[in-house]
DNA sequence: GTGAAAGCGCTAACAT
DNA sequence: ATGTTAGCGCTTTCAC
């Protein structure tokens, strides 16, 4: 199917040269200690055989791969994309190559084992150092620097860019009551994580300011996907005294109550208001308020103090907090105080 | 700043269980000729000391690894974005994980050499297989499967999945002259692709069934970027005879077109027929004509064929294409075909 | 059923 | 300036 020609190693470059394997590694590593005359030759031997350094036996003996590896419980979710950009960017303006790690879904990963097993994999060996989105685990056993994005830990044990959470929130909870609104649903996010605690506890604390007390019917759980998102929406608008608002802890469960109310014949912003936190391009399209994140910013923030921890800084900071930003889109703002204040 | 232990060994594990580390080995394999009590017991001793493998060392000694690599020259930008939803699904069904490589920048890859030494890097050991987003090469020298995505090579070394690159783009400008326009613009992509010059042959061949003959004019060169979109969208439109209609060769292009036209207050479809190979979600929202490619199932196809060639199938099909699929959004049709017959 | 030993491809002392 | 050699952590014969 492919040339199956058996890959070439140093030792066939050192025969074909007639130089020993260490004078090939020497030429391969850049060292200075090698006649420029034999330099060439060999050179010229790696180019003639298309010689390709074994990653994995090189992994093993040296520290620096130049490579880093992104750990991502799914990359098909829009986070990840953005996640992923902001990445991208920092390694195409560095010396470092990235790989990217998945398990295609966060069912088949999840539990801090798992993790740890992701990162034991790739930092123990060909990675110089880790990206990790979203972890559970506040510590990890490895040699080499992580830094993790969007998980602020109580006390972390790696160096965290993640956003205001709680700062968001709580302004997108106040928008909606500056509206009048006083039944506002909460959609959770993944309880494990504590972005989405804090998400909710900034909702907590917004409706306390009010002097409005927690109505354990309007808080639903969710998982910061669409389908919990649209089943819970569903939930809360078909009850007695539905919300008047919904505050979705990210995009995606956002996404799941604009299909929710849609499907309800219920028009954004008429007849429900709808505040998200997180920064997709589709939630611009769709006129979704939102509490925007900066999630591509997060990712590249991230990947450039993992570069500094590879070559060797020691930074001060453990914890970056990006500020996250209340966007409202279309004519939102009005219609809404309106219909809330006739209410 | 973190935990620095060291990554424990089998060497470790093995001492710690009181046996030899083949034993180890064995267990970590899956061999059935070990006692059930000492496989128990050594489980036991990799559990307590959180042991994982080396990946490196591994890699280097057998042959399967599960895991299997995506090449990318970037994976910021949307092609590549739905290349890996499709891909991922695959993964998620499977028992494989996913790495995906990039540099972050076409700029930083795109000679035949700079692809062979990523397939050396990563087939050569950790993977058991490779899929290849528009690879410039035709062969490659490896020894695990590789299947690549978007290349319909003239004499493939490897299995291809691709879109009816020619038929789709037929399928395009014969609608735009069903409308009625004569004077039809085309943007380009990269040059070194064959999608890209099977969707200027299938431009040349529509035109020359309407008995059009091709005016230089009109084609633009490009690159499949939004930037040089927007710049030959600029020139083509500054033309004395202007074309009323544009074909981009891709999404990223036909919105550079958009773009300029905006930005020159031509409205689309009204003063500007556009149509744009590709289909991802933002054509949707801005209510383009577009080619869809389902670029994302190409991934998922092309995923799913690795994985029987790692389980040893030998595929009689080399090649795989997938069928486009004309779409037309808005009002478009009936609008142009005014204009156009009015003209 | 288990251990000893060889070696995968490479780098880094240590020699020369 | 170059060659020799000892491993890195693992799998895999081949003994026992």
């Amino acid at each position: 199917m492919c040339p199956k020609k058996q890959s070439v190693t140093i030792q066939d470059v050192a025969k074909a040269a007639g130089v020993s394997v260490s004078t090939v590694s020497r030429v391969l590593n850049g060292k200075v200690d090698v006649s420029s005359v034999t330099q060439e030759h060999i050179e010229e031997t790696i180019q003639q055989l298309g010689y390709t350094s074994n990653l994995a036996a090189r992994s093993m003996r040296s520290k620096r791969n130049h490579l880093v590896g992104l750990i991502m419980p799914d990359i098909a979710y829009p986070f990840a994309w953005e996640v992923m950009k902001g990445v991208n960017r920092a390694i195409a303006e560095s010396e470092y190559d990235l790989l990217v790690y998945t398990r295609g879904d966060v069912r088949k990963y999840g539990t801090a084992a798992h993790e740890q097993q992701i990162v034991s994999l790739l930092n123990g060996s060909i990675t110089d150092g880790l990206l990790i989105v979203a972890p559970v685990s506040e510590e990890f056993f490895s040699n080499a620097p992580i830094v993790s994005v969007d998980h602020l830990a109580v006390r972390p044990g790696y160096p965290s860019v993640h956003s205001t959470n709680y700062e968001g929130a709580l302004e997108a909870v106040r928008y909606l009551l500056s509206l009048g609104h006083r039944r506002i649903g909460f959609i959770s996010g993944r309880q494990e994580l504590i972005s989405s605690n804090r998400r909710f506890q900034a909702y907590h604390d917004a409706l306390a300011e009010a002097g409005i007390s927690l109505d354990q019917n309007l808080i639903a759980p969710g998982d910061y996907t669409t389908a919990t998102g649209y089943t819970y929406a569903k939930q809360l608008l078909n009850l007695p005294q539905p919300p008047s608002a919904i505050f979705a802890a990210n995009d995606q469960s956002a996404m799941g109550v604009y299909q929710a109310a849609q499907e309800m014949n219920l028009r954004i912003p008429e007849d429900l208001s709808l505040v998200g936190f997180d920064n997709i391009p589709e939630a611009a399209y769709l006129n979704l308020t939102t509490v925007d994140q900066f999630i591509a910013e997060m990712g590249y923030q991230a990947a450039k103090i993992l570069f500094r921890l590879i070559e060797g800084e020691t930074l001060e900071t453990k914890i970056q907090q990006l500020p996250t930003q209340l966007v409202i889109r279309g004519s939102c703002q009005v219609l809404l105080s309106e219909r809330a204040s006739a209410s």
